[in-house]
DNA sequence: GACTTTATTCATCACCGTTGAGTCTATTGC
DNA sequence: GCAATAGACTCAACGGTGATGAATAAAGTC
């Protein structure tokens, strides 16, 4: 702890130790289980300091838990190929970025924070409904597509909470290949016969 | 706020008085959310007396949120019939007590306080785990039955993680059947084929 | 009716997140 | 190159949190 107060010599990034403290606790303590002063100790500073620079511990835990990834993006990806293709692609791609060490953590805090809070850090619910659900409707065709859309939702839905969030040991302890043989019929048959909406408009 | 100390006159339950006022705090604001102080308030009670009667404030949720039913009594029930008839079965069973206003709340807010205490009041996981998954595995019999158990678990969780914890609006809007149509498929199909254990041993 | 057990309050603890005032350094304008 | 300003930082304090131990009063027991 520096114990001179006012600006410190040199320009040191103050602000990226603390968010680097600010992680590890995060996920190794949960929201709660973190304290402000905790923070602040392993980065060498007063606690006022992080208040000062994200206003709040929920602003603190927003700019910790950022992603290097836009998540909307890779749904986007995966789901330019045929139908067909979908749920292996878009399997393949959840998992590889919630088996992630560097990002599924980070992702399996921010959902339970964004539940536990009614307006979520982050928005979880937002990603669901828009990127994810919202994505798939819009490019399925017939009358439908609600339902297919939802059913895939869901079953992505369920192998998250399984695996990453509530992690339940059995499916947990799975390879991501097995992962794979397992859902994508659960994806595949919401989608069996469906038909792509018409692109050129 | 009685004012005067010690035990009070006649035999009032005051234990069930703070239970009430835990269960609508706790539902209505979240774990995190509620303060003990402020159920003491409402049941007309100093704090101290809650720690006293439930030792924690953990303990105190744990003592309110307790439900009216065996979930895994349910599932049980559910699953006393032919292989064929479980998905509808099974999916009625878990909506209608999810779906019940006195039942499902305290059920996400348990869900949501056991995923963030590593260990969680009431254990969520062990539900899953032990009650749903091993249930289903118990009574299938041939090689992939441990993949069938596990598929059918995902689907269900990712019902109840969009509907009830996570409340994705599309999904939380659908009525109970619609979501009995979507969901039947996606677990029907690990179903498929699939023989029960002979139950003479 | 004395004694023990149970239910209750009060005072206090250490810790929590947030805030305002004060202090020092870096940056900018001349 | 110096003065003014803006930015980074600490300190002290606030009200609120869950928990605990001591004091007190009623209920239960013999």
């Amino acid at each position: 702890m520096n114990k001179v107060r006012g600006r410190r010599a040199g320009s040191p990034d103050t602000r990226a130790q603390i968010l680097e403290a600010a992680r590890d606790r995060f996920l190794s303590g949960g929201y709660a289980g973190t304290s402000m002063r905790a923070i602040a100790a392993d980065a060498g500073v007063d606690v006022a300091l992080l208040s000062y620079h994200f206003s709040s511990k929920q602003g603190l835990f927003a700019a910790a838990m950022e992603l290097p990834v836009r998540p909307g993006e890779l749904i986007e990806h995966a789901l330019d190929a045929p139908v067909e293709q979908w749920p292996g692609r878009i399997l393949r791609t959840v998992l590889r970025v919630w088996d992630d060490p560097e990002i599924g953590p980070v992702l399996a805090q921010t959902v339970l924070v964004s539940a536990t809070q009614e307006r979520g850090a982050g928005g979880f619910v937002e990603f669901l409904e828009t990127e994810l659900l919202g994505r798939i409707r819009g490019r399925l065709a017939g009358r439908d597509a609600d339902a297919r859309a939802t059913g895939v939702l869901m079953s992505i839905a369920g192998l998250l909470m399984a695996r990453y969030v509530v992690k339940v040991p059995s499916v947990a302890a799975k390879s991501s290949e097995e992962i794979v043989r397992i859902v994508t019929p659960s994806i595949a048959i919401h989608l069996r016969g469906a038909r792509l909406r018409d692109q050129s408009a």
